[in-house]
DNA sequence: GGATCGCTTCGGCCGCTGCCGAAGCGATGC
DNA sequence: GCATCGCTTCGGCAGCGGCCGAAGCGATCC
């Protein structure tokens, strides 16, 4: 049909994902939880009516899948693959994108600061824990992929990490995840995904209600200053001083 | 601003990808080649003034980089990551999207047998050669990575493929690109394109013009199948047989 | 069983944007 | 210097699609 043979599937998922609403819904989703209907014309600001449109739209698409209980309905992206497309989305839009003025936000900054992306950590913290591991020579990076060595294994076993060889082959579990916030890599793939659970499971972050921002626990300061050697800013919730110390308030 | 904190910018990249013209546009370019105006005019199949459209604004979007050359202007994607985007949205099209009827056309199926997927092979023909690797035991693939393994270095020396460690370090730089047509993966990154411009450099297989399609030549039928073991179907141009054939010509 | 809630469907409004014809502009060719 | 070519800009038209109010429908609560 097109000179380039290639049907129009990408134009019907670009539109799909170039109204603002829509767009929201599936940012909202690429966290890995199952929202409602309600919730996502929330994040959408839109009426549950509008948003039904929607999210009718994007499920018939298979964007994302539907489970009705009881009188809610349930939405979540409808396989990694889609989580991996958006976050490929978001790189080529922080990288490429002029350097727009954002207002800056609270909300922004703790995204900023750390959070979920799908299924592992980024942000500052996701950044600083991979060059943590890095310079301690546990895993290699590169554009195109990521290795965990000899060593990083026996590492991540003394963390209780886990590192079983699911179905793919051992080592090759692991792979570099361009940070929209920090335009660096993180870790992603298995590995991030256990990574990041363990950190829950030690208590060492906590999700923020209604986000994918995550906060570092006082026992997570220590922790992982101890076993990674991160301090200072990666982990503060809030990167920047007070712009101008109130010497003489009124 | 909005609740996940992200900024607009998939709705952008999405509205820009929506159109169906620009859509083509993108997807003319991702065989990684300069194209003019003209060109990407006829591959969208509007006129011109309205392609000078479209390309300013991917153009202003950062998506397409542009190079003025007499009377000619030549549009490239911005960068890899653009294309890996694209890739990546073309796998979700691809896997997600229902099985819809595509009007068989000669040229869907010269890019189904074989083509170049930016600097990769994909097709038919970049999933045999995937394959082919990992039988021998020259690379290894999972969901998050790939690596080559010690004889796959040597195999790829003794072919004079280039392996020589680009500032990623050494082994990661594979990685496996999920393929649209065949939907198995195919060997992307720093190899794959390394793969395919010695493929190219050997005479075994050329672009079809105008076209991210590729053919195996006669010397590649050889090379493929003695140093790969490649043969079959997977050197074809056209997959099916005559579906009828003609015995009783008129 | 009536009220409430969560979600969807319907209908009409309106704004955005893609489209092309015509014209303009710079580079090339003769 | 005039014709041609490749591309862009301008202007006006037309259609698509997002938005919300109102209404409908099923599940839940009391």
């Amino acid at each position: 049909m097109n000179p380039t043979g290639s049907p129009f599937a990408i134009a019907e998922i670009g539109a799909l994902l170039g109204d603002p609403a829509r767009a929201n819904m599936m940012l909202a989703l690429i966290a890995g939880r199952a929202l409602t209907a309600g919730e996502l014309a929330w994040c959408a600001r839109v009426t549950a009516q509008t948003a039904s449109g929607h999210l009718a739209k994007l499920t018939a698409a298979g964007l994302l899948a539907v489970q009705s209980q009881g009188r809610h309905r349930y939405y979540r992206l409808a396989s990694p693959l889609v989580a991996q497309m958006l976050e490929g989305m978001q790189v080529v839009a922080a990288v490429q994108g002029p350097p727009r003025y954002r207002p800056k936000s609270r909300i922004d900054d703790a995204l900023r600061a750390g959070r979920t992306c799908y299924d592992h950590l980024a942000g500052r913290l996701g950044v600083a824990l991979a060059d943590a591991l890095i310079a301690r020579g546990c895993v290699v990076l590169s554009n195109d992929g990521g290795e965990a060595t000899e060593s990083g294994m026996a590492f991540f076993r003394r963390l209780a990490i886990d590192t079983a060889p699911r179905k793919g082959r051992r080592r090759c579990f692991c792979r570099p995840c361009l940070d929209w916030s920090e335009r660096r890599p993180h870790i992603a793939g298995q590995l991030g995904a256990a990574l990041a659970e363990r950190c829950f499971d030690l208590g060492w972050i906590q999700r923020v209600r209604d986000s994918r921002a995550v906060v570092v626990t006082t026992k997570g300061q220590s922790g992982f200053k101890r076993e990674f050697g991160i301090t200072g800013e990666a982990l503060m919730p809030e990167a920047d001083p007070p712009p101008v110390p109130l010497k003489t308030a009124v």
